[in-house]
DNA sequence: CGTTCGATTGAATGTATTCAATGGATGTGG
DNA sequence: CCACATCCATTGAATACATTCAATCGAACG
């Protein structure tokens, strides 16, 4: 079995192989979840955690009419709920937008490894903090970004944690979710963000065909979206 | 010495008084700062994380025309930079919005805690998870709320959070911050603040003089807002 | 073959911004 | 103590941005 994505490119003392192989051992075999499905209801109690093999997964809060911000994105080597195990349940959903490939660990294991292993345990902290740090950089990207600044950072950001894993290569990534999808993301309408894909097009920045993304001119994408990569905690040796 | 508001008024399984004494005792001596005062800058290697005691703190991402997008407000009891322990340094700023009351806790002790105390660390893990449920709700706020909706949330959420510590009795909390430091939490104009405020003080929702907000409609305030204190972690003893 | 879903476009509307001017409150130096 | 500057809040007018509503179209699916 392939080593699992987790902490790949971050700038985090590296995960040593006795560390992984502790994680590794605890984790479930792998599964595979039919896209839009619910894996974390909304005040659900959990009792595992669910690391992200392959395909994205989104995390939501709903408004009163039922429409759907979405204010998480996770790719490969992404946990999805590591959140849940300090805090015991989630204040949002947690659902597929892709067929998806997880493996759970229990809590009472992560319970083990914070009585055990102090440093891994540190990681874990780490990712989490991780998922606030693009947190943050999502209330920028709705704060201060116009429709088309939004989804340059979307892209951008997107882009750059699919690189990390493998996922995106010569400036083109698979991203099989739907313009409303992206308009959950980034606070818009998914017909506004039809007219802003298609002035991002228009202008040489960025194509999307079918689901396949190819980013034209990164330099005015990243200026576009006043996008630096810095709250994503790369390792040094990370080029970009 | 008062003892510190870390924590109070969450449903974490309470902080025990031994584990209390143990952090407490590697606390710094309280020290206070001016206003407006920058604690620790975006990258800037820290060796220590702050404890807020009394004040406003505000951390902020800066675009590239130096406006600033407030992505976190802090009260009493919230650790403003815990986050920098597992990271580091940090992807923003931290600076007073008010004087502030402030002590400080070593790296190197908050190391030795997750060495020999897995349930503080889990603890203060956790806290670190509440700064995160509340960036969502802030993305959330401002990808699916509009001016008026956004400041309603903004005041029901201080409101709550500043009644948790002992600051907001009788629905009146001070809140010395400008109309334009609202508006870069809300992604909002200082302009359209004032406008949003004169609307909200004209229907009886909301009233603010000076520094004085009285909030007149709670039920109107939070439909308006969409608000639900759910990603608070609230503990069920304590009535809103 | 008809249905559904996603993307696209146009027109009208609404919300928030920008720019500019004003006024009150506070603070400072002459 | 007054004159002046500064900061914050407020208001109006013009503009920009995004939404809503509605219609169309192609591709995928059963």
């Amino acid at each position: 079995m392939k080593t699992i994505d987790f902490l790949r490119g971050r700038g985090a003392g590296a995960i040593d192989p006795a560390e992984r192989d502790v994680l590794e051992a605890r984790l479930s075999p792998p599964k595979s979840i039919a896209p839009r499905h619910t894996l974390v209801r909304r005040g659900q109690m959990v009792e595992f955690s669910t690391l992200l093999l392959d395909g994205l997964v989104g995390r939501y809060l709903e408004d009163r009419s039922g429409d759907r911000q979405l204010v998480a994105l996770h790719v490969a080597g992404d946990f999805l709920d590591l959140h849940a195990f300090p805090l015991r349940h989630l204040d949002h959903d947690v659902v597929t937008l892709t067929q998806a490939t997880v493996v759970t660990i229990e809590h009472a294991a992560l319970e083990q490894i914070t009585e055990k292993q102090p440093h891994l345990t540190r990681l874990l902290w780490y990712s989490t903090l991780l998922d606030a740090a693009i947190h943050r950089e999502w209330i920028f990207r709705l704060g201060r970004l116009d429709g088309k600044g939004r989804v340059a950072h979307f892209m951008a950001e997107t882009a750059l944690r699919l690189a990390l894993v493998g996922r995106c290569t010569a400036q083109q990534f698979e991203l099989p979710i739907t313009q409303s999808d992206i308009a959950d993301a980034c606070g818009l309408t998914n017909v506004h963000v039809s007219r802003v894909l298609r002035s991002l097009r228009m202008s040489g920045v960025l194509e999307v065909v079918g689901s396949m993304v190819t980013i034209r001119d990164q330099q005015r994408l990243w200026h576009l979206a006043e996008f630096d990569p810095h709250y994503l905690y790369l390792s040094n040796d990370i080029s970009i």
